[in-house]
Order: structure tokens, then C-alpha cells, then sequence
DNA sequence: TTGCAAATGCAAATCACTTGCAATAAAACA
DNA sequence: TGTTTTATTGCAAGTGATTTGCATTTGCAA
């Protein structure tokens, strides 16, 4: 429950904060902020700042993954969810999730190597999908 | 040479995009459009949009390539060098470099699969470096 | 050498995101 | 339950990276 899931991590359970688990929780792909405010925005007043920040605190926390896109922007999305990752068109930015993740196995040997403690990867293939293709060449 | 790289792809060769390539052909890591300006600037007057303008059109000739960090800036290197990707801390910024680079193999499967035409791919480790993490722990 | 498209400089604009501060709401405590 | 404490929010202004419009300059083909 979205209310234990705050009190769990030390955080205030407010009307926006469950409002913007509730959205990443029904999102079937990763969102940006402005994605999230204008879904919340259809609920209830909620301020810009706020989902920002929102997003920012729930992320320090884990409860959701921040990953930037090619396109220079942050994608969230909650982390209980398995995880994916897209394929993004540089002409129509459309975007195909790519089933799996390949890097799990990999992180282990990386961070075994260097020492590093590893908390994420940002990862995206971009090209031009079918139909962007056809239409340039 | 570099004037024969430009006017292959259609592009007066100016001192400026002259001067860019060398320094992206002596840079040992991906460079920010502003690190590389600063040192281009001690060379010679060059304008800060015109840094990014040819660096678009020089990744958009795949001259260079140009990959978002998860910082939000991009980093650009020559597409010729053996790409590599990064360990970034999210706490002091430092980047390691990752030999290698795991996903041309993947790529042939997923062009395969679905048809996009695959022209790169952002990929980047994010964690707290040995330091940082022993820091905070 | 001239003509013209391409490239550049400059200043202002944009876009995603952040911050300072005062007002408010949630949780802790009496 | 009422009150205090502290985290959270709203608002408006601020940042930092990058882009754009437009006038000027430069490379290079004719």
C-alpha cells in the first residue's frame, strides 16, 4: 500500500505524492515530470515544483528509477516493476521497450572489478524505426 | 586527414570544425560541447553556438557521436575511435571508463526483430565510486 | 573574381529543471 | 483533542545547457 511504502522510507504520506505512485503505478511505460503533471493536474492542484521535487525524493529513496533519455530528458518509472529498456526513434521519438534487461550479470562483474557500487544504468538504442526509415531513404 | 572528412560529407572545411576534430582526436574521453569549447578558445575566437552547431552537424554526419550522460550534458567523441562506455559516481561525477563495449551483438538481434534501423545506443553504469561510498556508509 | 550557399557571431529565447522563502499540512507530543 | 514541530508545498524567480533568428562573413564552384 502506496501510504506504507512512504512510512517505510521516512516520508510524509501526502495527497500528491500517493496521487503521482498511483499514476507510475497504472503507466505502462516510463514518464517524464511533465507527463506526470499534466495526469496529476486532471485529479488535483498540485504544483510543478512539487512533482519535481516529489520525483526526486522518491528516487533518492529507490522507490522509483530515474533514467535520462537520448533526448535529454529524465524518465521515471517505480522500480518494483521489472524494469525495461526502448528503442527510440531520433525522427518520430517513438518508443519500443526492449523485453529483458542484459545488464545484471554484467554489473556484478563491473562492480567486482572496481569496486564500485552500482545503483542503476541508463541505457537506449536510438535509430529511426520502420517507418521513418522508408521515408528517408 | 581532417579536410577530407569534412568535404566527404558535404561540409566546407572551416577552421573552426577543423580545430573541433583535433581536439575530439586528442580528447582521451568523451567531451562536454563546454570543455571542448574552452580549449578550443585557446586557439583561436570561435563562438559558443557555433561549438554546438558544428558539433550537431558533425554527429549528424556520424562523424562524431553524441551521447547523453546521466547528468543531462552530452559527451562527444569521434566515431572513429573504439567507442567505450562509463561508471559514473552519482556523488563526485568521476567517469571510468568500460572497455569494451557489449552491444553490437545485441543490436543485429533487435534490428532483426523489429525492423528499427539501429545508428547508436547510450549506455552508462551510475553508482557511488569506492571513495564516495565508503564516505557515506 | 565574383556570386552564392553555407557557416558564423551575437543576443535573445527556450527548455527542463531547481531554489529561496513564506504558507500549509502531516505527524509527534502534551 | 489541541498544539507544537517539522516536512512538504506553492509561487515566482533563477540556472544551466542548448537552440534560434538574423545580419554578416567565409569557403569554394563557376
Amino acid at each position: 500500500m502506496k501510504e506504507n511504502v512512504l512510512k517505510n522510507n521516512g516520508l510524509k504520506s501526502t495527497e500528491g505524492r500517493k496521487l503521482i505512485l498511483d499514476i507510475l503505478e497504472s503507466a505502462c511505460e516510463p514518464m517524464t515530470a511533465d507527463e506526470i503533471f499534466v495526469l496529476a493536474r486532471q485529479k488535483r492542484e498540485l504544483n510543478f515544483s512539487t512533482v519535481y521535487r516529489t520525483l526526486s525524493t522518491l528516487a533518492e529513496k529507490s522507490i522509483i528509477m530515474k533514467n535520462i533519455g537520448g533526448d535529454g530528458k529524465s524518465y521515471y518509472q517505480l522500480s518494483s516493476e521489472g524494469h525495461c529498456h526502448y528503442l527510440v526513434c531520433s525522427e518520430c521519438h517513438r518508443r519500443i521497450a526492449i523485453d529483458g534487461c542484459p545488464f545484471e550479470e554484467m554489473r556484478e562483474n563491473i562492480a567486482n572489478e572496481t569496486g564500485f557500487h552500482i545503483t542503476g544504468h541508463n541505457f537506449e538504442f536510438v535509430g529511426e524505426c520502420p517507418e521513418c526509415f522508408k521515408k528517408n531513404n
